[in-house]
RNA sequence: GGUCCCAUCGUCUAGCGGUUUAGGAUACUGGCCUCUCACGCCGGAGACACGGGUUCGAUUCCCGUUGGGACUACCA
């Protein structure tokens, strides 16, 4: 499997988080290279030092690994291979494909806005195109890009996409201050790196014909590229900020499991037939750049909700009580004992969409003193319930085994003896125990609580009635 | 403005000329289940942007219109 050679990568700019439709792209690429067992490479893309930071690829790795999107290679920094991009630069430069240009930039706008006056388009001139010119403060590199012809490329999820090269004009390939662009340094590293399937946004669908000039200039073999569509905010525009939760690691704050945002990422724009479900497993095993569709689409967050309420649900109670403790940590749970945590993890999973709202729900669980909800206290714990709670505690207190088998056994006796329906207790009960009218099962509550914890919770819900009358 | 890309229920999508009364998912909604709330199950409403072709036959192919998006920098 090793031996097709196919490496592909994702090359972030750390210029903030890391968005979902960044991480998307990062999965398709994954998904493809682990499907052909190929290589998937980690560059970050930080030659704008003024908006580049630390800071930012430290979150985007942390959102790569909690996605468990994992590279072969890196992460390269692109600011430590400027070496490799001059290199490259001199070869175009020797070979004739490239030339330095004197034109100073408060020139070029001039020039720029006079041909735009003429109707013309605003491209680079060539004025320096044939003169020769050597180095000097302030010149730039520029490619010296065919005029005539077109470029045309294959594209494996939009097809065939032609240009005309007199829409290209000489793109500067090194800044005057020696730096290179970034159609230069994504260029370089992709052949230096060996990168031969570039799956990106289909924003870049524009840069490729320029990129390919680059690549031809260079008598390197072309890559090849598919272009994903964009994801679009719910007013189909770019996804940003406005949208509201766009990174990456809001979501995993919001008490969403990784592989809920994996799976509706990978359904956002590719499709098996009517499948919207996929182990990791299956989605490497099914992930096809044929089934990509080319128009742009809206994250669907309620989905995304609805997918994670599905794999907490499915989630083993195991896993689940060892991600719940930070959660109930921000709700003032300090140390959560081992058994309750599956216990409420076991009883919830069915009831949350989140782990924040598992946390939530889970909260009386862990506290000794429920607050009492004011419609619940009112409307059941009232004086006509103190006999039957008093005579059920009495019950429960004798009992040997105290779970869920058993609690049912001794309820339907004692509903019987006492010619009612549960609904007559289980409300008020619910209240005592919960503090809530909303819970688990009645009998999985008191299951989880135990004997004492529910004995005493029912004594206190006695006398917190008693004190109200 | 120019260039390029795109167009099926509100949203994500299936569909790759006839098998379609256009399927699934989500959201919405009616019911069942039931100790509350969920889960689960059954049902409902909801889409091929428009106009020309091509064809015996277009949601599917071609052209145009409209609409949306991207790019157009010494940003990436």
């Amino acid at each position: 499997m090793t031996t097709d050679h196919i490496v592909t990568r994702f090359p972030p700019s750390p210029t903030g988080y890391l968005h979902i439709g960044g991480a998307r792209t990062a999965l398709f690429n994954w998904l493809f290279a682990r499907q052909r067992g190929g290589k998937f490479i980690l560059r970050i893309e930080d030659t704008d030092k003024e908006r580049s930071s630390d800071q930012a690829t430290r979150a985007i790795l942390e959102s790569m690994e909690w996605l468990g999107l994992d590279w072969d290679e890196g992460p390269y920094f692109q600011s430590e291979r400027y070496d490799i991009y001059t290199s490259y630069i001199e070869r175009l430069i020797e070979a004739g494909q490239a030339y330095h240009c004197h034109c100073s930039p408060e020139e070029l706008d001039i020039r720029r806005a006079e041909a735009k006056a003429k109707g013309l388009k605003p491209k680079y001139d060539g004025k320096c195109r044939e003169l020769g010119l050597g180095p000097a403060p302030g010149s730039v590199v520029r490619l010296k890009t065919p005029q005539w012809g077109e470029t045309q490329f294959n594209d494996m999820v939009k097809g065939a996409i032609t240009f005309n090269n007199d829409e290209l004009d000489d793109l500067i390939l090194k800044r005057s201050d020696g730096s290179p662009t970034y159609h230069m340094a994504v260029v370089a590293d992709d052949i230096s790196l060996g990168v031969n399937y570039i799956i990106r946004g289909d924003d870049h669908v524009n840069n490729t014909p320029r990129q390919i000039l680059i690549y031809k200039a260079l008598g390197e073999p072309i890559p090849q590229y598919a272009h994903v569509p964009m994801i679009l905010g719910p007013d189909k525009t770019r996804l940003s900020k406005r949208h509201g939760a766009t990174s990456v690691l809001a979501y995993r704050d919001m008490g969403y499991l990784p592989h809920a945002l994996i799976n509706s990422l990978a359904r956002l724009g590719w499709s098996h037939g009517d499948q919207e479900k996929f182990s990791r497993e299956e989605l490497i095993q099914k992930f096809s750049l044929e089934n990509v569709g080319k128009s742009a689409g809206v994250f669907n967050a309620e989905k995304l909700l609805d997918l994670n309420a599905y794999y907490i649900r499915e989630a083993a109670d195991e896993n689940l009580a060892v991600l719940l403790p930070p959660f109930l940590k921000g709700l003032g749970i300090e140390a959560p004992e081992e058994k309750k945590l599956k216990g409420a993890a076991s009883t919830l999973k069915a009831r949350s969409k989140t782990l924040v709202e598992m946390a939530e729900s889970a909260l009386f669980y862990f506290q000794d003193q429920v607050k009492y909800e004011e419609n619940g206290d009112k409307k059941f714990l009232k004086p006509d319930v103190l006999d039957l709670l008093n005579d059920l505690n009495g019950s429960l207190k004798k009992m040997s085994d105290f779970n869920h088998a058993e609690l049912e056994k001794l309820f339907i006796t004692f509903l019987d003896e006492k010619k009612i329906k549960l609904g007559k207790v289980a409300q008020p009960l619910r209240v005592a125990l919960t503090g809530k009218t909303v819970s688990p099962g009645i009998f999985e509550v008191m299951d989880v609580l135990g004997k004492e914890e529910v004995s005493a919770r029912i004594s206190r819900a006695i006398d917190h009635i008693k004190a109200k009358a």
